[in-house]
DNA sequence: TTCATTAAAAGACATATGTTTATAATTTAG
DNA sequence: CTAAATTATAAACATATGTCTTTTAATGAA
């Protein structure tokens, strides 16, 4: 294992800590690097030494809920489809601070795509366009199709506040699903 | 009708005209106020006295288009899902420069909620939660989780170079809309 | 045609981003 | 422990955005 120096590890942790902490104080795209580097006690340049912009930094911060939503997914084993949005809308709520700020920043974007994927990666065993239902149709647009109808609800939970509880909205969702994929 | 000063107009045509011109040049977000000033023959600070800034130009050009689609809905009477589909598709493989372009442009989350709207708009008389398929659910989650859905297909069609023709895969979208809406 | 009004131009200013260089500080390896 | 290597700092620089003020040019109304 390559060993990291420790510099580069705590100027990482201050950096990534202080962006934290100033999204629960401000919409994300308001933030200037200043502040970052203010809050984080680092110069303004050592940003520059570890990500491209800050928008590399959020990017960062998402592919960690990624990673950890991808691992959440490993650890249970075969779900339904409203068990596996369960699970992930009880991650986003609890990281809800994060997400919402994030969601509303030009930064969603990438959460949108790399959170698609990974609903792709998870509907994938999923779906037969050899027979049944879907015969016929094409692969990718139907994991398409329906990844991006669950990214958009997500997203829309977000707008709308979640008023929603969860399991509710797992269940729509996962009721949805079990029509077209099951 | 309000009466508007010929030189508005004027300013604002070289300015939209200039900036779909760089657009079949180069990325969106890698376009200047300068560039576009230069190249539409105004003063920089022109543009501010018409747009709040590049994005809010380009929010400006993805709504007339909004408007066209909006149009061409209202002159096709009572279409199936597939029809309806086509037309979009249609209108999008016309445009393509200017789609291709501002897909991969910071300015995307704008055309994908307006365009969502839209979606929306004509899907919501079909859909029925008191009685069917979707009886129980909610209405907005039926809508949005759809509607999503389409939004995320065009975007994937134009990001995998839209080698599906527009025909066919408006036939699979229209498809999983009849199997869940129709 | 004239004149009042309005839009545009020009240039300066403030702010923020991203880059670069030399120096200082810290870490790592022997 | 020492020295080499690496990281961070500080400051300067270039570029771009967005704002503001004064002057000029164009428009629209009478």
């Amino acid at each position: 294992m390559t060993k990291i120096d420790r510099r580069i590890i705590k100027s990482q942790e201050a950096i990534k800590n202080a962006v934290i902490e100033l999204m629960a104080e401000k919409p994300f795209d308001d933030i200037t690097i200043q502040e970052i580097a203010d809050r984080a006690n680092v110069n303004r340049g050592t940003i520059y030494l570890h990500y491209t912009d800050k928008y590399d930094l959020l990017d960062k911060l998402i592919e960690e809920h990624m990673d950890n939503l991808r691992q959440l997914c490993r650890e249970a084993a075969d779900l339904t489809f409203e068990e596996g949005n369960y699970i992930w809308y009880e991650y986003f709520e609890r990281h809800q601070l994060f997400f919402s700020t994030m969601l509303s920043s030009k930064g969603a974007p990438f959460f949108r795509n790399r959170f698609l994927q990974l609903v792709i990666e998870e509907f994938k065993p999923e779906v037969d366009t050899s027979s049944g239902k879907n015969e016929g149709l094409d692969e990718d647009v139907v994991l398409k199709f329906f990844a991006s109808a669950v990214v958009g609800i997500v997203e829309w939970w977000f707008k709308q506040g979640r008023t929603m509880p969860a399991r509710v909205i797992a269940g729509q969702t996962g009721r949805l699903l079990d029509r077209n994929l099951g």
